[in-house]
DNA sequence: CACGTTTGCGTTCATAGAGTTCACGGCGGG
DNA sequence: CCCGCCGTGAACTCTATGAACGCAAACGTG
């Protein structure tokens, strides 16, 4: 497949992940995306820079690399700069359990399209690589920009979080706050009790928290012992 | 000045352009920008990579470089890619009055933090210098990530809303009302209050309001405990 | 084992404010 | 003088919330 061809029928990405489960994972959930494919799972930065070469060599183009940051031998970052400096020019997202901030800035400055924290979502990664598509569809019709906006177009593609649309009826400061909440409470939460620690009825609070529970943030587990009906005990699980 | 000093007192900016009338200019907008100073002003890839070698030999930081694309002996970009493999650290915004979009994206793999379009104002030029003053305190100060939140924040702060020109629709006199009212009231306003307190109607005072937002000098927060839709309060955070 | 008791879940509905659409008035330019 | 554009606000629709209420599920008692 040539670059056009890559352009044409899709975007082709190479998953860099040193843990077999997580990388399976990462290319299923790009596999699953459409307008995505990936071209190749590697393990390490040296198979990295190897699948890359061999890709440039075959006339094929590596349009995007999922590239984890800690890799067994050496960092994703100066990988990274190493591909800039050879000439290589698929883009790249961070994916990292790193919380560094500091981190984040060189990971800009490298050249990083996107910045994932792990452990993410399907949802999320979907997330980012649909924005990824529109920002190279803004910009990869050859043309000449007509002024700065269009650029500060293209940048906001890939700089505006845009959190995803809830169901009707649900709010996202709302969400925000039910959901620090129950992450901030070690053992679980009643639904009255969360809705009274975020200021809002057991009503409100029992929607967020069913809808944490449908993607996959929380669990909800039956508290047994007392006399009357079980009190349900919501948890975070952690994935955002 | 010693890096030291620019680290605490500002940001120290290095300006490469190699018309000498643009990079006066381009010089005395930076040295106007409250908390940025200017490191030096080159005319050249070779002069700008010289001057980044002997600042960090001595032990002096550029925090950020204002680098023009197209310079006499290469190719800006070429210059950054260049930079990051000697593991220079320092931001990039890039000027140019090329309008290719194909540019645009080979500056963001190269780690540019801005893209701006010559000719650009002065007003242009400081929206962006303000932005990533702010980008950088984001991340400066060393600490962890709470959570993908943050990073998609200070990623946010890049991304140009064009602050000094009003969106459509929206005049600068009311605005200066809307916010002084917002500014006066301790606690927080919503935008029938507001708009009561400024004199035009809810509908008025909302579209300020969310301006005020979205340029991050305001937030908003919902009140409960009413029955009814949550009361939107809109609070002065001050970052003008 | 059956039935009452108890407790909190889950649903329905009224409500109040958010958010949107569209028409008006005023101002500047041709 | 007329035309078009821009900021404003009125009317309307939509949406997020909490109160009330019936019901489900476990325990206790005979």
């Amino acid at each position: 497949m040539t670059a056009a061809d890559g352009a044409r029928a899709g975007i082709s990405v190479l998953v860099v992940e040193d843990d077999p489960v997580a990388a399976a994972a990462h290319t299923l959930y790009v596999e699953r995306e459409p307008g995505f494919h990936v071209a190749g799972t590697v393990h390490s930065c040296a198979d990295a820079l190897r699948f890359l070469e061999r890709a440039r060599a075959a006339g094929t183009s590596v349009d995007l690399t999922l590239l984890d940051l800690y890799l067994p031998d050496g960092h994703g970052l100066q990988l990274c700069r190493t591909l800039r400096a050879a000439g290589h020019g698929t883009d790249v997202i961070a994916v990292t359990s790193a919380r560094d901030l500091a981190m984040v800035r060189q990971a800009v400055s490298a050249g990083v399209v996107q910045y994932l924290l792990k452990p993410f979502s399907a949802a999320a990664l979907h997330d980012r690589l649909e924005r990824y598509a529109r920002y190279r569809d803004s910009l990869g019709r050859a043309g000449e920009a007509t002024g700065q906006e269009e650029v500060d177009q293209a940048f906001a593609l890939l700089r505006t979080p845009e959190r995803s649309t809830l169901p009707k009826g649900l709010s996202a400061p709302t969400l925000d706050t039910v959901a620090s909440v129950l992450r901030e409470a070690a053992t679980g939460l009643s639904a009255a009790a969360a809705g009274a620690a975020a200021g809002v009825s057991r009503i409100t609070a029992r929607r967020y928290l069913e809808h944490l529970v449908d993607t996959g943030r929380a669990v909800r587990e039956p508290q047994y012992g007392s006399v009357g009906r079980p009190e349900l005990c919501y948890r975070w699980t952690g994935r955002p």
